[in-house]
DNA sequence: GCTTGCTCCTCACGCGGCGTGAGGTTGTAC
DNA sequence: GTACAACCTCACGCCGCGTGAGGAGCAAGC
């Protein structure tokens, strides 16, 4: 029973870690080996290696250093409740790290699903991507995914070359001061209603939810076009819409 | 258009970030503010808010700062590919982080299930428990599950208890020098083989991989009483048991 | 004895993404 | 003039080590 104590490079190879992990365990006071040679080298003694392996155990379930020296060192903690703090934890972290898969896949198939993008056009998407979850709930924006599905690819692009087109005509009517109860600002404003309304599907959710994007993010309506005086212009042929004539 | 370009405070109120962490941005060169005052404060464009926008979302995909660094540097890049490349580190990530989950509960079950538990009694199973799964594959450790739920609790600390009644017993018979071919032994031996038996449910996988970790594990042994010299006696015992009389 | 080659030792900096001061200047309001 | 907020630039701290640098200990072969 003369070789039960290791040194650092004996105990390194049998658990895996490295030697610096083990001076390092040394410095912050979490395993400090027992015994020295007369030189200094470090010699770990059973009971150290008994310490090391719970050390690793405890690693092993995501405890920081620091709570496992803590752990270790009252022996009178409450096993259940130290692992369900941490299962708590680690569910949470499950939940993000789900999340994040989810909003990468479905990325990854929109950018599958179109032509080679941009990165313009890819950026441009995110930014997009990241307003639509601030502003509208999970179910809602399960419910658009739905419909874009239900709409197809074609269609969407359709829709989403159409709009800049629309924006552009209602701006020249606006310029050229037509009044937007006469011709053709009805037509354009009765195909703007019918395009939002195939955005919204009629979920007064989803309406009231673009509504608040567009008042609290101006500068996004401000790059498609649709600045202040524009929406002025627009609300003002929608209204006269459901006037009668 | 005056007003267009935000000092940090501002810039930091609206995006939600600090202004330590802008200060960063700037540090590292991820964001530098195209202009600055007379007297040194920061002034971001429109153009720099633009790109903090690109930085947060590329940052909510879980990109490191230096990724997103890269990204926006070149224009060029695949954006189908970065996002899969990302997405894959992602999945690998969830799997860890769902057996990190799957551990704990598993403790956490035990330890419900178990009487209040010492701390040490706590940390040998944890000891216990990554022992298995270095040695059993997961579909072993589901059957090994099955089997003890089948059994109960009650039954399996009747079996745990057991065991060093059963050691001791054969040790004494051992150090007495009785032949194991002979009673005592040969019932002794008999129960042996049925405790382990009730173990393995007689899965020749499982026998393998107890077989494995004993071998490899001996220092496990040991702490049971379970010494090579014990082990080569019941291994007589149990050759005995198997030839005729 | 001396060298060779391995292991051991003790500093000490580096990473990522900032937080958190310290200590000083600028800008704005009263 | 004076308060107070907002800005500036260092510079250290966190966590869990990796990765050297520069030197001493230790067994083996010449």
């Amino acid at each position: 029973m003369q070789h039960t104590e290791l040194k650092v490079g004996e105990l390194a190879r049998r658990t895996g870690l490295s030697v610096r992990a083990l001076h390092h365990y040394d410095e912050i006071g979490l395993l400090k080996p027992s015994a020295h040679t007369a030189s200094g080298h470090r010699l770990y003694t059973a009971a150290d290696i008994a310490r090391l392996h719970h050390i690793l155990s405890l690693k092993q379930l995501g405890f920081s250093l620091e709570e496992i020296a803590g752990t270790l060192g009252r022996a009178d903690f409450s096993a259940l409740r130290v692992v369900e703090l941490r299962l708590q934890r680690a569910r949470e972290q499950l939940a993000e790290q789900r999340q994040l898969c989810e909003r990468l896949d479905a990325i990854a198939r929109q950018l599958r699903a179109a032509e080679p993008v941009s990165a313009d056009d890819f950026l441009q998407t995110l930014e997009a991507m990241t307003m639509f979850e601030k502003y509208y709930t999970p179910e809602q924006l399960k419910e658009l995914e739905a419909r874009r599905q239900a709409m197809g690819e074609d269609a969407i692009k359709e829709v989403e070359a159409e709009w800049p087109r629309l924006i552009a005509r209602m701006r020249e009517e606006m310029e050229k001061g037509t009044d937007p109860a006469t011709e053709p600002v009805r037509a354009l404003a009765t195909r703007w209603r019918e395009l939002i309304r195939a955005f919204t599907g009629g979920n007064p959710g989803i309406q009231q939810s673009l509504q608040t994007m567009s008042q609290q993010e101006p500068q996004l309506a401000q790059r498609q076009g649709r600045d202040p005086k524009l929406m002025e212009y627009v609300g003002r042929a929608m209204a006269c819409l459901d006037a009668p004539k």
